[in-house]
DNA sequence: TTGTGTTTTATTGCCTCC
DNA sequence: GGAGGCAATAAAACACAA
């Protein structure tokens, strides 16, 4: 008696290892699966059984951990606005407009979140392809408004479609990266920060928050274009304090506005970081159709020069800039927390790298490209080598199938045509991404390795996160027309090593706790 | 080493839509 | 009624400080 049931204990013990109650996913899961959210925040069943099949995952399984992917960004934009929210109140008309964005990440829709799309019907419709209705092409067209007219500070990131965007920016990385300015203030110190964002949210402000910065930025954009060169970087900070308008500002500005369009010729101001001449050159560029091309396709997917953009002054101001510009495209291949360290990372002038990370066990790829792709999403403990190298081929071919698919349609579209930028093919990007991603990331991880800690705790795997609140929230607002706005909320791995840099009083006075990351986000 | 807090995974129940 | 999704919950796995 007592002994069968000994025995059928035992075989439950085994049964029970063979069935763990939790198995982990491996890392390599992790990341196809996080890649693949990214792209398909509601996979339909064909993906789910192809996903589950490629990562050896049951369908169950995948559902799951996409149903609670989606509640984890939900989680965490509702973080993000609680945690913001007075800031979001002051903001005024523009911020109504912000306001009326949805929080909701995941699509709910049964709580009646998305008054412009339900999440699935984004999908399904082909948003990413851009298959707008009249009304949304409206908003967009509206939006694109929007987009223009601010380009005279607008950066190269301007492109008015935000989900087009999303497709160029798998991480959304380059914005913020193109947005060298957003992490510094005028003079060179650190902006203030809203410390309980970045304390509790532990990621790069996204969504929400980041249209919601842009939103503003529009206004502070438009006094910035307005005052042309009157406007001083190093002034009072715009939405919070202003200069008495120079006299004439704004008729210089509409003589110029007249001439050039929205364009507020004010190149490089002597002051000015170098986002007001990188924007300024990348937006005015916008619209002669071969530059646009080039400059777009350069910003985008090389990240810029900005040595060349800014000249030799912005290098030795803000040397750390250009690493973080370096940088750009941070591609969904970096989607794992923890791989990041500086201790050993070496970048060449050929932008070759070598990366060993100094970490507890990632040793990083060493070679940009697809290599460096895979070296990085295989940047895990040495027994989940071989399966994360596998994993990857597996993420390509999935992400090629749907990209593929996404591509076809997005060439189909003619809207896509007056943004040059936006209709590289994505396996085109993700080549220029991985190119870019591993020196980005090493420079980041160079200027960020103090705050390894910190990110690790939060587990967050930096771009995707971000990405894809941004993503959902630009669905959901039928692309924000401030989506192409290059205000980004800086990122938590810019955010928090001044946190930690800058006592509270170290900072401006003027500074509110609420206002901090508000305008930070306005400065620039 | 241990306790504690956080994150991740799995399960269940309920709701909505078809 | 079934499918799919969200929310709540439990528990394992993990990270980190003492």
């Amino acid at each position: 008696m007592e002994e069968t049931t000994e025995m059928q204990s035992e075989e439950n013990k085994l049964s029970m290892e063979k069935n763990k109650k939790r198995r982990l996913k491996t890392p390599a899961q992790l990341t196809a699966l996080e890649s693949f959210y990214n792209d398909h925040k509601y996979p339909t069943e064909e993906m789910k059984s192809e996903l589950a099949e490629e990562l050896e995952l049951t369908e169950k399984q995948i559902s799951g951990w996409f149903c609670h992917r989606r509640l984890k960004d939900k989680k965490l934009l509702n973080d993000e606005v609680g945690a913001n929210g007075r800031q979001d109140r002051s903001s005024g008309v523009i911020q109504d407009r912000g306001s009326g964005l949805v929080q909701d990440s995941c699509g709910s829709t049964k709580h009646g979140d998305y008054r412009y799309l339900d999440p699935k019907e984004v999908e399904s419709h082909g948003l990413y392809n851009h298959e707008f209705s009249a009304a949304d092409m409206t908003y967009a067209h509206r939006n694109h408004h929007y987009a223009e007219n601010d380009s005279a500070t607008d950066n190269t990131s301007s492109e008015s479609c935000s989900s087009l965007q999303d497709r160029l920016l798998p991480q959304g990385q380059d914005q913020y990266d193109m947005e060298p300015s957003s992490h510094l203030m005028p003079n060179g110190s650190l902006p203030p920060l809203n410390p309980k964002g970045a304390n509790n949210m532990g990621y790069k402000p996204s969504g929400y928050l980041k249209v919601k910065g842009e939103i503003e930025h529009v206004s502070i954009s438009a006094v910035k274009k307005q005052l042309g060169n009157h406007f001083q970087e190093d002034g009072p900070l715009l939405s919070v304090e202003f200069d008495t308008i120079p006299p004439g500002a704004f008729e210089g500005q509409i003589a110029d506005l007249a001439n050039e369009g929205y364009y507020a010729a004010n190149p490089a101001l002597p002051n000015s970081p170098e986002v007001s001449a990188g924007k300024k050159q990348s937006s005015s560029s916008r619209y002669d159709s071969y530059f646009t091309k080039l400059r777009s396709q350069d910003s985008h997917m090389v990240g810029g020069d900005f040595g060349s953009l800014h000249g030799p002054d912005f290098q030795d101001k803000k040397p750390h800039k250009q690493i973080n510009q370096r940088a750009s495209f941070h591609s969904f291949t970096n989607h794992l927390p923890h791989n990041n360290s500086s201790l050993d990372l070496y970048v060449d002038s050929t932008g070759e790298a070598s990366a060993y990370n100094g970490g507890k066990n990632r040793r990083m790829g060493t070679k940009h490209g697809f290599e460096g792709m895979r070296s990085d999403s295989a940047s895990y403990p040495s027994d989940h080598y071989e399966e994360n190298a596998v994993a990857v081929k597996q993420i390509d071919s999935l992400l090629d199938l749907y990209n593929n698919i996404n591509l076809k349609n997005v060439q189909k579209n003619e809207y896509v045509k007056s943004k040059p930028s936006n209709s590289i093919h994505k396996s085109q990007i993700y080549l220029n991404a991985e190119e870019k991603g591993l020196t980005k990331r090493m420079a980041n991880e160079e200027k960020f390795n103090d705050e390894r800690k910190l990110r690790k705790q939060y587990h967050v795997p930096d771009g995707i996160r971000v990405l894809s609140n941004e993503k959902m929230v630009a669905k959901r607002a039928k692309v924000d027309p401030f989506e192409s706005y290059d205000v980004k909320q800086t990122p938590l791995s810019d955010l928090e090593p001044r946190k930690v840099q800058r006592s509270a009083a170290e900072m401006p006075s003027r500074f509110s706790e609420d206002e901090t990351a508000e305008t930070s986000s306005s400065v620039d």
